[in-house]
RNA sequence: GUCCCCAUCGUCCAGAGGCCUAGGAUUCAGCCCUUUCAAGGCUGAGACACGGGUUCGAAUCCCGUUGGGGACGCCA
């Protein structure tokens, strides 16, 4: 029996990162065994769904290389495999849960069974429905319909016993059936229902192994009770933790964005993440762009495997030290019985340590293909880019090394591709630097021997300047501070020597003029 | 409220009775390197929730307490 896993989102507009790691595992485990990993659209509640609201979730897959061997657009042989295309098979099953007895009309009004809901709840008990309305003849169904009423189908759920299972990663599993809801598979208006459009579709889709958030162990029974009741044989089932926020314990959720930002780590992040959709000129929906949500990341730049690879051991590890894996490595070790049973706290601050190393060990190259699309929708850049852009860009990054820890962090350097008089001072710098006795003709001479250097290369820039310092009986610290700012705008950056040689003769002495004019005026 | 679950450094993990004076990662602090900022190197701080058992021996097994969390929909 081949390996099937599943990953069913519900179109919602956005992919959750819990989302992501628990579709993760589902991967890796269909990969692992030589499987198939598919997606399945949970469409059954038709007013949630936002038109085109499965759009950012299949690009989000896209983009972190979790391709789906059947489902949304790549179809297959049990195709459609979105729920609400499929009321044919969820009605069959009804009907036949109906004729075994497993299930039943109810005539009940909403009102009606909150009451009921309120009166256990005041009376410090579990609800359970009194099936006052249950009509299991016809006659008794004539007799509310001709009051009006219209049914439901509710699962005659056992009253006594245990429904016990074996959990792949929480081990043995009880739940005493006489706490169990009836609940209810289709609706007055014909429509069918999560739990019961699941069990048949598990079935349908013949998935060996559902692996999802602890969030659905409660409703396991309920789908095992449907599963039996059709007379499937039930797939195994492996509930993973959920992650929690960061600092917490408490579900991780993308509504309560406002309380991570007060977790230093966590607005670290979000604040880079701000300031480079900003600078590029990103238009965010303020929805998504939100560290929760996996485009936030994409659009920012990280790198899709160092998310991966941190996702992947949050809550689960190989052992007391490995931690970075390759997508093969993670496919030939992931194994479900060592994930972890506690809940994880989402970590920012680990993510980015990943994605910094991710992103050092890309070659030249990449980090340059990863940098042009921010640069250019910032408009530094030309789409394609023209020849001397692409070795700007090339120089720059380079130049950068490991300062660009994500792709959009090339944006810290929009010097290299203003034109001179665009570039902005540092005010504080400026003060700092320039606006003190000596700062103004020390510089001015520098601008001499600088207009004489060539090769305009780093080396012998840096030769130059130290000439100049030994000539002047001065120590470096009092000039190279000076030269940074008139010529970048700025105190810090990366290596002058590099920075001078990007932006040539030209360039460097006419920012030097500018400064100088700066302070003359 | 009812049911269920969880419990090792701030955080993520290792640990399945002696290998633990508890290991790794991250974060934080300090030092080194250095023209700034990064990176890198080195050093350091930092945990078995508590109380009872069981055992020659418990972070590991059992019970309880405490704390935290999840599920209780004609949502998924």
């Amino acid at each position: 029996m081949t390996v099937r896993t599943r990953f069913a989102p519900s179109p919602t507009g956005y992919l959750h990162i819990g989302g992501v790691r628990t579709a993760l595992f589902n991967w890796l485990f269909a990969r692992r065994h030589g499987g198939q990993f598919l997606l399945r659209v949970d469409d059954t509640d038709a007013e949630r769904n936002v038109a085109a609201a499965l759009r950012p979730i299949l690009d989000g897959f896209r983009w972190l290389g979790l391709g789906w061997d059947e489902g949304p657009e790549v179809g297959g042989p049990y195709a459609p495999y979105y729920q609400s295309q499929r009321s044919g098979r969820y009605a069959e099953a009804v009907e036949q849960l109906l004729a075994s007895g497993a299930a039943y009309r109810d005539y009940a009004t909403g009102g009606e069974i909150q009451a009921e809901r309120d009166t256990a709840r005041r009376e410090k008990r579990r609800f359970l429905y009194s099936r006052g309305w249950m009509a299991e003849t016809d006659a008794a169904a004539a007799r509310f319909e001709a009051g009006g009423r219209r049914a439901s189908v509710r699962l005659k759920m056992p009253r006594e016993g245990v429904c016990a299972f074996r959990d792949l990663v929480r081990g043995d599993v009880e739940f005493e059936w006489g706490l169990e809801q009836d609940h209810v598979v289709r609706r007055a208006d014909g429509t069918f229902l999560y739990h019961l459009a699941s069990a048949v579709d598990d079935h349908d889709f013949a998935i060996t192994h559902v692996i999802r958030a602890v969030e659905h162990l409660s409703n396991t029974p309920r789908q095992l009770f449907i599963t039996t009741a059709l007379g499937y044989a039930p797939p195994a089932f492996a509930h993973v933790p959920y992650v929690a926020a960061p600092g917490s314990a408490e579900k991780l959720s993308k509504r309560k964005l406002d309380r991570y930002l007060r977790h230093h780590e966590f607005k670290a992040i979000y604040d880079r993440g701000a300031a480079i959709a900003e600078r590029s000129r990103l238009a965010v929906a303020p929805e998504t762009f939100n560290p929760v949500v996996v485009d936030f990341y994409r659009a920012v730049g990280y790198e899709p495997d160092a998310l991966l690879n941190y996702l992947l051991l949050l809550g689960w590890s190989l052992d007391d030290r490995t931690e970075r894996f390759t997508r093969d490595e993670m496919v030939a070790r992931f194994s479900l019985d060592r994930i972890n049973r506690a809940a994880a706290s989402f970590d920012p601050g680990k993510l980015a340590a990943f994605q910094e190393r991710r992103m050092q060990a890309l070659g030249i190259d990449d980090r340059v293909a990863r940098a042009t699309p921010f640069l250019q929708r910032a408009g530094f850049v030309r789409t394609p880019p023209a020849e001397a852009e692409r070795a700007r860009v090339r120089d720059v990054v380079q130049a950068a090394g490991d300062r660009i820890k994500v792709a959009g962090d090339v944006l810290d350097y929009p010097e290299f591709f203003q034109a001179d008089a665009d570039v902005a001072y540092d005010g504080k710098a400026f003060d700092k630097r320039l606006r003190k006795d000596g700062a103004a003709p020390l510089l001015r001479r520098f601008r001499g021997r600088l207009a004489e250097t060539r090769p305009f290369d780093a080396a012998t820039l840096e030769r130059t300047l130290h000439d100049f310092v030994d000539a002047e009986g001065i120590r470096i610290g009092q000039v190279i501070h000076a030269i940074r700012v008139a010529v970048t705008g700025k105190a810090v950056g990366f290596g002058l020597f590099e920075g001078l040689a990007i932006l040539g003769p030209d360039a460097c002495l006419a920012r030097i003029d500018r400064a100088l004019a700066q302070l003359a005026s």
